[in-house]
DNA sequence: ATGGCCGATCAATCATAGAA
DNA sequence: ATTCTATGATTGATCGGCCA
């Protein structure tokens, strides 16, 4: 009980939520690479650089999300097809070549 | 033959959301340290986390600025007085070993450009 | 074959920011 | 203001690879 004080340590944890873009960018990455979200250093230091964060921060976050999406797949389903197709639509325009039947949005 | 894929790629990449890959399903072996020598045949043992005593990270840290790697004899004492096992104080050194290396990293890349604003 | 270390990751938890 | 949920960070311990 008194012992719970050791985490009075941590007081350096003092975060703060990234930018909308920084994390748009990095479930851009998570769901276009779903079959395998494991990013390379360079990867990570890319993604870094991009967000606005360290490396340590991408690899926090990739972290998390692997644990957080396999633990309760149900509650990401939205999100993941939401940005699946998203980078679908970007696949298809450099793979295909006139049959770009699709825009989402963006007027 | 059929198309190799054009405007079904999107559909492709839909339906990947709801596929289970491996990596979904990597599961690591509970833990088989700590001291199992409490609670007698309850079945599995103190699958759990340790939780170490501010007193005990406290050597610890006493111990790593001394030395960052331990002896084996070093470690049999430290084990030993701090009543956890070999095992533990091992692993606790290679992580605090690592926590070293990133915080050394970290404090370094403050040079550069001044480019304020944005 | 054996054991320690490294690098990456897991998994549970902490503490706070934000939504309801 | 209070309760609940989303999320970044921390950390004991695991996994695979490498080396002596």
């Amino acid at each position: 009980v008194m012992i719970l004080r050791s985490r009075f340590l941590d007081a350096r944890r003092k975060r703060r939520n990234f930018n909308k873009q920084a994390t748009e960018i990095l479930n851009e990455y998570f769901y276009s690479h779903l079959s395998n979200p494991y990013p390379s250093e360079e990867a990570k230091e890319e993604l870094a650089k991009k967000c606005g964060i360290t490396v340590s921060q991408v690899s926090n976050w990739f972290g998390n999300k692997r644990i957080r999406y396999k633990k309760n797949i149900g509650k990401f389903q939205e999100e993941a097809n939401m940005y699946a197709a998203r980078t679908a639509v970007n696949a298809t325009s450099v793979s295909a070549h006139g049959s770009q039947a699709n825009s989402p949005s963006t007027p | 033959r059929l198309p190799p894929q054009c405007k079904e790629k999107d559909q492709e990449h839909v339906e990947e959301t709801s596929k289970t890959f491996d990596w979904m399903k990597v599961k690591r072996n509970p833990p088989k340290t700590a001291v199992l020598s409490e609670f007698g045949v309850s079945g599995q043992p103190n699958a759990i986390r340790t939780n170490f005593t501010t007193k005990q990270l406290t050597e610890l840290e006493k111990e790593f600025h001394f030395n960052k790697y331990l002896t084996r004899a070093r470690r049999v004492e430290v084990a030993a007085s701090l009543e956890l096992n070999e095992t533990q104080v091992k692993i606790w050194f290679q992580n605090r070993r690592m926590k070293q290396k990133k915080r050394e990293k970290l404090g370094c890349v403050l040079v550069s450009s001044s480019s304020s604003s944005s």
